[in-house]
RNA sequence: GGAUGUAUAGCUUAGUUGGUAGAGCACCUGACUUUUAAUCAGGGAGUCGUAGGUUCGAGUCCUACUACGUCCA
C-alpha cells in the first residue's frame, strides 16, 4: 500500500508513542462522566466560581483542532453530542519535573482525529467560550489518517469541506465525523422509526418479523434477487415485499401486525431507488381502505411533528404540510382535474386517442389499466406536491387488492403522493381465495408474455386464504422516501448510511489487471 | 440500458492558443501559558482517474476504459 507523507508521519508518531511506553490503543474503560452538550447547556459561571458545578468532569472524544501556544494550548474535542473546547496548560497536566506528556505527547505526537479522554473542570475563557481546563489527559486511540476538518474563516470562506459525494458515501464514517448535519439526518431517520412504533404499539398492533429468504417472492411487481441455500440445495429469493407473510399472520388470528422490513429489488438505481430499501407494512383486520386513509393521515402527521417539530416541512423549494386532512382524488378524478378530460367511461381505443391528444406516449402492449396509470404518471403525479390520496385504481395493476365495492374494473386501493412521488400504498386486501387464484393466474399469463415483474402463484398463500382471512386493510410505506422528505434530502443515498456503490478499484487491483 | 457532465497534493481547487504544475487549509521545523481558520518565521509534499494515440513536446487535443453525478428509460 502506498502511504502518503502525512500517513507516514502519523505511523512514525505511533511508534514514538509506543517507545515512550504509552499504549496507543488502551483496553481499559474510560470512565466518561458527561457529554459535551450537557456542560455547554447547563454550565453556569456563578456556580463555577462558587466551586460548585462541573468541577470534576471526564469527557472523551475525537480531537478536532489543536492550537498550541507554547506552554499552553487550546484544543477542541467532539463527542457524540457536541464539540467542546479544551484548555491544556503544561504545568497543569505535568505538575512534576517531567514535562514529556505535554511537550512530546500532546504537542508533537497527538494529531487531529485521535481519540482522547480528559479530566478537568468547566470554565469560561476570556472570550466567553465554555471550555474545560484539563488536569489529566489520556490517549484512547491513535488515528493514522488525516481528517479533513471543515473550517470557516473570518471572511466566511469554508476550507476543507468534503463535497465529493463519492467520498462521502464510500467513507460514510468520515462524512459522519466531519459533517454534523449528516449525523442529524440519520438521527431524524431513527426518530421516524421510534415515532411510528410508538403510534402503532399505542394502537395495540404487534411488531413481527417474517422471512427475508423466501422460496417464492411476492407481494409486489418487481424482479427479485436470487440466491441458493447449500444444505437444502434450493433456490431462495430475497423478499421484494412482506405482504403475503403478514396476511398469513392475519389468517392466524392477530388483528394487527406490522413490520419494518428491508426489501430487495433487482432493478435500476436512481436517486429514488436503492437495491435494498425499507418499508413499513401494516395489516389490520376488520378494517378497509377508507379507515386506513384516516390512520395514515394521523400517523404521518405525528411522525412529521416528532421528527421536525412541525407539520410543515421544507422539502427543496416547497413547504409540505402534513397536517390532516389531506386532499383526496379518485384516480379518474385526478386525471380530469389536471387534464380536463374525463376518461372514466372510455374504452381502450378512446383512451388511446385521449392519451395521444395529451401527448402521453404509450406502448402498443399496454392494456386499459396500464394506460390509465401512464396518463396519471405523466400528467398528475409530478404536480401533486402536498400530500394527496389517490384512490380507486384499475384492477389490472393491483392483483392483491379487493374489487371495489361499487365500481367495476377498479379496486379499493389508494396511494399517497407527496412532493410529486409515491410515498405509500394501501388497499382493502383481497381475501376471496377464488378471486385471488384468478388474479395470480392472470399474472402468470403476463409472465409468459415476458413481463419480468409479473407475480408468481403462491399455493401456500392461497391455502391460507382458503382457511379464511377476515376483511383487512393493508399499508406499505416507503421509509426511505419518507426520510428524504423529513430531512429535506435530494437523494435516497443521503438517507442511507451505506448506499449501494460499485466496488472501488484500488491501485493494486489496477496493476493486477494490467499484468493479466 | 441511453444522453450528458466531472476526475489535478490529505481536503478544496487554479492552470491561460499544447512548452513536464501553483494556491488556501492540512502536514513538518522553530517561537509563543486564554486562543478560536490563533499568530509569526522557515520547509516539504502531486507518475494531473487508468490505458493508448496525435505531437519535437499533453494536466491541456483524440480514443477506449473505470468511478461518481445529472437527466431519461
Amino acid at each position: 500500500m502506498q502511504l502518503s507523507e502525512q500517513e507516514i508521519i502519523r505511523r512514525e508518531a505511533l511508534q514514538k508513542i509506543i517507545d515512550l511506553g504509552i499504549e496507543p490503543y488502551p483496553a481499559a474503560e474510560f470512565p466518561v462522566s458527561h457529554r459535551a452538550s450537557e456542560i455547554l447547556e447547563n454550565y453556569n459561571k456563578a456556580e463555577e466560581e462558587a466551586d460548585r458545578n462541573y468541577q470534576e468532569v471526564c469527557l472523551a472524544g475525537r480531537l478536532m483542532t489543536k492550537r498550541v501556544m507554547g506552554k499552553a494550548s487550546f484544543a477542541v474535542i467532539q463527542d457524540a453530542s457536541a464539540r467542546i473546547q479544551l484548555y491544556v496548560q503544561r504545568d497543569m497536566i505535568c505538575p512534576e519535573e517531567d514535562k514529556t506528556l505535554y511537550n512530546t505527547l500532546f504537542k508533537k505526537l497527538l494529531d487531529i482525529g485521535d481519540f482522547v479522554g480528559i479530566k478537568g473542570r468547566a470554565f469560561t475563557t476570556k472570550t466567553g467560550e465554555i471550555s474545560v481546563k484539563v488536569t489529566e489527559f489520556t490517549l484512547l486511540s491513535k488515528s493514522l489518517k488525516p481528517l479533513p476538518i471543515v473550517k470557516t474563516d473570518a471572511e466566511g470562506n469554508v476550507h476543507d469541506e468534503v463535497v465529493d459525494t463519492e467520498f462521502r458515501y464510500r467513507q460514510r464514517y468520515v462524512d459522519l465525523v466531519i459533517n454534523p448535519e449528516v449525523r442529524e439526518t440519520f438521527k431524524k431517520r431513527s426518530k421516524i422509526y421510534t415515532s411510528m412504533r410508538e403510534f402503532l404499539d399505542g394502537k395495540g398492533y404487534l411488531e413481527v418479523e417474517t422471512p427475508i429468504l423466501q422460496p417464492l417472492y411476492g407481494g409486489a411487481a418487481a424482479r427479485p434477487f436470487k440466491t441458493h441455500h447449500n444444505t437444502l440445495d434450493m433456490t431462495l429469493y430475497l423478499r421484494i415485499a412482506n405482504e403475503l407473510y403478514l396476511k398469513r399472520l392475519i389468517v392466524g388470528g392477530y388483528d394487527g401486525v406490522y413490520e419494518f422490513s428491508k426489501d430487495f429489488r433487482n432493478e435500476g438505481m436512481s436517486r429514488f431507488h436503492n437495491p435494498e430499501f425499507t418499508q413499513m407494512e401494516l395489516y389490520v383486520a376488520y378494517k378497509d381502505y377508507e379507515w386506513m386513509m384516516n390512520l395514515v393521515e394521523e400517523m404521518v402527521e405525528k411522525v412529521a411533528i416528532d421528527v421536525t417539530g412541525s407539520t410543515q416541512v421544507q422539502v427543496g423549494e416547497n413547504v409540505i404540510d402534513f397536517k390532516r386532512p389531506w386532499k383526496r382524488y379518485t384516480m379518474y378524478g385526478a386525471i380530469e382535474h389536471f387534464t380536463g378530460v374525463d376518461i372514466s367511461e372510455m374504452d381502450e381505443a378512446e383512451m388511446r386517442a385521449a392519451a395521444a391528444k395529451m401527448e402521453v406516449p404509450l406502448d402498443p402492449s399496454m392494456a386499459r389499466g396500464k394506460i390509465i396509470d401512464e396518463i396519471f404518471g405523466e400528467k398528475c403525479e409530478g404536480r401533486l406536491i402536498q400530500p394527496t390520496f389517490i384512490t380507486d385504481y384499475p384492477v389490472e395493476m393491483s392483483p392483491l387488492a379487493k374489487k371495489h365495492r361499487t365500481m367495476p374494473g377498479l379496486v379499493e386501493r389508494f396511494e399517497a403522493i407527496c412532493n410529486g412521488k409515491e410515498m405509500l400504498n394501501s388497499f382493502s386486501e383481497l381475501n376471496d381465495p377464488i378471486d385471488q387464484r384468478k388474479r395470480f393466474e392472470e399474472q402468470l399469463e403476463l409472465g409468459k408474455r415476458g413481463d419480468e415483474e409479473a407475480m408468481v402463484l403462491d399455493e401456500d398463500f392461497l391455502r391460507a386464504l382458503e382457511y379464511g382471512m377476515p376483511p383487512t386493510a393493508g399499508l406499505g410505506i416507503g421509509i426511505d422516501r419518507l426520510a428524504m422528505m423529513m430531512t429535506n434530502s435530494n437523494s435516497i443515498q443521503d438517507v442511507l448510511f451505506f448506499p449501494q456503490m460499485k466496488p472501488e478499484v484500488t491501485q493494486a487491483e489496477t496493476e493486477e489487471e494490467t499484468e493479466a
